[in-house]
DNA sequence: GAATGTTAGTAAGCTGTACTAACAAACATG
DNA sequence: CATGTTTGTTAGTACAGCTTACTAACATTC
């Protein structure tokens, strides 16, 4: 009998936990249907969506109808093109009417913020140094840099989106960020409080492979994206969806032992990990002592064959098509890349090579930042 | 311009891609929230599940109502318990009101089903030998111990779900699998033409895992498994939800290089590859040449340290906190499952030995059949 | 230029979902 | 026995999206 209990309590976590469903939020992921349409598209008419939707000409009209009144879309008038049948209205996505702000906490310098608004345009830009500030003090910054994002702001203001690194709960919490000495930091309410926003907040890296999907050139709705910096993280989207584990260590991925032989030191006292292999500090210090430009080659190669190493049973256990790389590209962009890419493809059986596109980020150092705009469109308009 | 277009495109595709949503679709919800209840907690009170899910009572008793009439629930009387007010009715599951059946195709010798009742318990099982069959007679086959089972049946069939070896998409369609000589083998279509009842297949070990997740003792909500028989293959459950390729080629982690040295041969070709490491015949084969019972501890524990290197980038990455084995017990069960774990918390630099577990799968041989019951389970009862 | 057919958008009424309010039945307790 | 609680139901309401039917506006054809 125990044994059939058991039972009946498995099969209840095989079926997703979740919480009833209203009409209302129907309704709410229909509106952000429509407004999904209009960013893909552009501009269109209310026929136009109803087709493509599969709802009503009248439903749609109500539901933009409601957006037109909180001033998210706007009309456009009727359609250039001459068609038989009475002339269209063109329905667009008020681009201008709404901003958000964008911060990035990840630099090693400064804080950075921008407002940007609704079709993805930076309006204005600021940055508050750190200084290296470190527990409440590196929240002030933080906050005066929010501060002075606000001040600039020329339109309404949809909310915050923040990438922070660290080890970033559910909540926005940041449970630890070394570099910025902080432990169970509430960050979003903090923000939250202050401007009275609402506030998304989300680990610098899995922001940056936000930012990738969204505005980046990529097909595929599985991407990884690895950081490279002073240690060494990753952001995983798959199904399209950011991927977070249950206890927020994903993709900290900087301190796994690669290769079986010996290995460089690592600061955290082991050796072989694989920030220690390819990490920036490592890679800096290891070409000073190199002299030719084959020498030199040839260790960036090598080293980014370890990365090739640490990537290739993740790559195969997901069946990923794309790994961004994100980090210096004076030192990531050429051999390191190559050799990282070689590598990947020997030791992930992947036969034909565009099967498997590895590559630098195309949106450099803003990536962090457009991948926080990417978090208040879908939090404020999108479908959760 | 051409940029800014390729910024909405990019928003567009952050967004989730949706459908739309009906109200009645809410409905199908909330009907399977109950339905999840009552698995979970076993018999309650209309007023329990209100409470429970926050929908009113007058709604749950039109929601039971409807599940009443189609069989699904069942009154169980007045509640013993004694307390002030109206006695409650208690309402359960019809466990024997509906069955399914469950296929398991994985076998290397006879293609298993057995007749399971929505209670998890098996009532029947068949089993028809595969005698090398190949391609087509392979599917007659599986339809004929599907035809079995169907025979035996004796309540209504809610569905049927197969476990079975290969590459297989979302629409049931084995792409290849080469044990069987099957090349885009539509099997789901193929099933459901000669039953006429709702199919789901999928992939054996992602079906595996599933069985794990549901009726193992798991608590997590990520999960992987590997299978270790003649080739190696791994299941990920992410979230709570099986976790599939974009290409369908996840989890085909075999032939992933293990190790920066020597290695052995693979059938594939190559060598080093984790099947040619860690396979079954090369465990057995090696196993022979050895005497002494420390030889063998040793090389076991040799062996599991492979997989363990394979693993730790993958477990970092999704940050996992439950890794299951299934294959042979007396040549995974001891010395390699030691070794696999003491190189998965040193490589993946796990802290608290308790917070990543590595053990056998508690199902034995029944796992692909208690998945493809979850498959059913889910499909026709489920949420999503 | 008038007739015809097509398309866009709106108005009215219907169906279905979940809600609140109110009630009777059944029970324990003081 | 009176009182208060709990259960499950009935009646009526709010809201979402539907169908049906309409008007306005347009191209095409005669």
């Amino acid at each position: 009998m125990a044994s059939t209990d058991r039972r009946h309590a498995g099969v209840a976590r095989a079926l997703r936990p979740s919480t009833k469903v209203l009409p209302g939020q129907a309704r709410a992921h229909n509106r952000s249907l429509v407004l999904q349409l209009l960013y893909r598209e552009g501009p269109m008419s209310r026929a136009d969506i109803a087709r493509s939707t599969e709802l009503t000409r009248v439903t749609i009209s109500d539901l933009v109808a409601e957006l037109i009144d909180e001033r998210f879309v706007i009309e456009h008038g009727p359609r250039d093109e001459s068609r038989p049948g009475k002339r269209a209205t063109m329905i667009d996505i008020d681009r201008a009417g709404h901003q958000m702000i964008a911060v990035d906490l990840s630099g090693d310098d400064a804080f950075r913020a921008a407002v940007v608004n609704i079709g993805g345009e930076v309006v204005e830009r600021c940055e508050v140094p750190i200084d290296g500030a470190q527990g409440p003090d590196a929240v002030a910054q933080a906050l005066a840099v929010i501060d002075d994002a606000r001040a600039r702001a020329s339109a309404p203001l949809l909310g915050i989106g923040v990438g922070s690194p660290g080890v970033i709960d559910d909540l926005g919490i940041v449970r630890v960020a070394v570099s910025l000495g902080w432990t169970d930091v509430n960050l979003r309410t903090a923000i939250a409080e202050r401007t009275g926003l609402p506030v998304t907040v989300m680990n610098d890296v899995n922001v940056a492979v936000l930012a990738e999907h969204s505005f980046g050139q990529i097909e595929s709705d599985d991407v990884i994206l690895v950081r490279i910096g002073h240690g060494v993280g990753a952001g995983v989207i798959v199904g399209g969806v950011t991927f977070r584990g249950s206890r927020f260590w994903d993709g900290e991925i900087g301190h796994v032992t690669v290769g079986t032989g010996e290995g460089p030191l690592c600061r955290c006292g082991r050796s072989a990990c694989l920030e220690a292999w390819v990490g920036v500090p490592h890679l800096t210090a290891e070409l000073e002592h190199l002299s030719s430009e084959t020498e030199r080659s040839a260790f960036l190669r090598d080293a980014g064959a370890y990365l090739g190493i640490a990537l290739a049973p993740i790559v195969r256990t997901l069946d990923l098509t794309d790994v961004v790389l994100s980090g210096p590209p004076e030192l990531l962009g050429g051999d390191f890349l190559v050799g990282a890419h070689d590598t990947l493809l020997e030791r992930a059986m992947v036969g034909d090579p565009d099967e498997l596109s590895l590559r630098m980020t195309t949106l450099g150092h803003d990536n962090v930042l457009f991948g926080a705009v990417v978090l208040v469109l879908s939090g404020q308009l999108g479908v959760s």
